[in-house]
DNA sequence: GAATGTTTTGCAATACTATAACATTCCGCA
DNA sequence: TGCGGAATGTTATAGTATTGCAAAACATTC
C-alpha cells in the first residue's frame, strides 16, 4: 500500500490515517505481532499529522490518557513499530513519522520541509541503486540506510518566493 | 583535497591525520577563521583514527588536558569545525568524524562500518544527482542531505565470511 | 481451568546528548 | 591604550534514551 503523495497533496487526512492503521493492524496479524493498544494508540497518535513527533511529545500525550506512562513505555512502543517497519525514526531530528511503505521492502528517503515540518516518504528505485553501487564499488556491504532531506516542500516556495 | 580511501586501506595514519590538521590550517587562514588551540585540538582528537567520537568522549579528553573543559566547550568547537565543513555530524550515531573532502563542495556519503565502526566519507556524483533528482520531481527544493550507511566494510566481511 | 513459560507493562533510577544564559578573558584594530 | 567583537569559563538545565528488576497479562499445554 502506497499513501498518495500526501501531505504535499491535500487530502482527507482522517482516512489517510486510518488507512495507516487498518494496514497495520493488517501486517501485524500477518506477522503475529501483538499490536497492543498502548502500541496501536502510539502510532495512532503518530498518524495524527504528517509531522515528526518527538518521544516525549508521545509520551506527553499518552500520559494524558493513561496513569503508568513513563519514558520506556513510549520507547517500547516505538521499537516495536519500527521492528515491524511501521514507522521510522528521523535520526537528525529525534523524532518519529509513520511508514508510508509499510510491507513493502525498501528504505526511505524523507523530505522533510524545514518550514512546515511535513515529511514525505519517497522509494526511488534510481537512489537506492546508486547508493547500492556505489557502495559496493568500495567493497562496502550496506545493511542499513538513513537519508534524510531538509529543504522547501513546494506550498512552502510558493509562500516565500515574494 | 581527497584523502585516498582510507580507512579501509592501510594507510599511514599519522601522516593521514597530518594532512588533514594542515589542511584545516591552510582552509581557516583562507577563510579568516580562527582555528583557536581548542578547535585544533578537538580536531586532532577527532582525526586519531577513522572512527567516530562523541561529544563527551572527545570531552573527557580534552578534560584531561585542561582545568576548563566542559560540554559547551566541545561543542563550541565541533560548531566550528562543522561550520568551516572540517568535521561532519554522524546524526546516526550522535557522534563526529573528520571530513575527507573538507575544502571541497560535496555532500558526504558516509560508509560505517558496524563492526570495526571505521567510517568512509564518499562523495559520488551519481549518488547526488539522483537524490536530487528524485527530489524535485515531487517539487522538493533539497538544502541539506544526511546520508549515512551502515554496513560491513570489506575488512569485516572476510573476517565474518567462515 | 490450573500450571507454566513468554511477552508485555509498571516503575524508579540513571545515562547520555546538547543548549541556555551570563560573566570573563582574549585579540585585532583604531 | 582603549574599544568592540570573538572566544572561553562557569553553572545550570533541557532534552533524549536506556537499564534493571518487579508485576501483570497472555498463550499454550496439560
Amino acid at each position: 500500500m502506497v499513501v498518495s503523495a500526501a501531505p504535499y497533496h491535500p487530502h482527507n487526512h482522517d482516512v489517510c490515517a486510518r488507512e495507516a492503521l487498518d494496514n497495520a493492524r493488517s501486517i501485524c496479524k500477518t506477522r503475529q505481532a501483538r499490536l497492543t493498544p498502548i502500541r496501536e494508540r502510539v502510532l495512532e497518535l503518530i498518524w495524527q499529522s504528517h509531522k515528526p513527533l518527538g518521544a516525549y511529545d508521545l509520551l506527553a500525550e499518552l500520559a494524558s490518557e493513561r496513569q503508568n506512562a513513563a519514558p520506556p513505555t513510549v520507547y517500547r512502543a516505538l521499537d516495536f513499530l519500527q521492528q515491524n517497519g511501521l514507522v521510522h525514526r528521523i535520526a537528525s531530528l529525534n523524532a518519529f513519522i509513520g511508514c508510508t511503505h509499510a510491507g513493502e521492502s525498501h528504505h526511505g528517503m524523507l523530505l522533510i520541509c524545514s518550514q512546515c515540518r511535513n515529511v514525505l516518504e519517497l522509494a526511488s528505485g534510481d537512489v537506492t541503486h546508486s547508493i547500492r553501487s556505489a557502495a559496493r564499488e568500495q567493497g562496502f556491504e550496506p545493511q542499513e540506510t538513513t537519508l534524510e532531506i531538509t529543504g522547501l516542500c513546494p506550498a512552502c516556495q510558493t509562500k516565500t518566493d515574494p
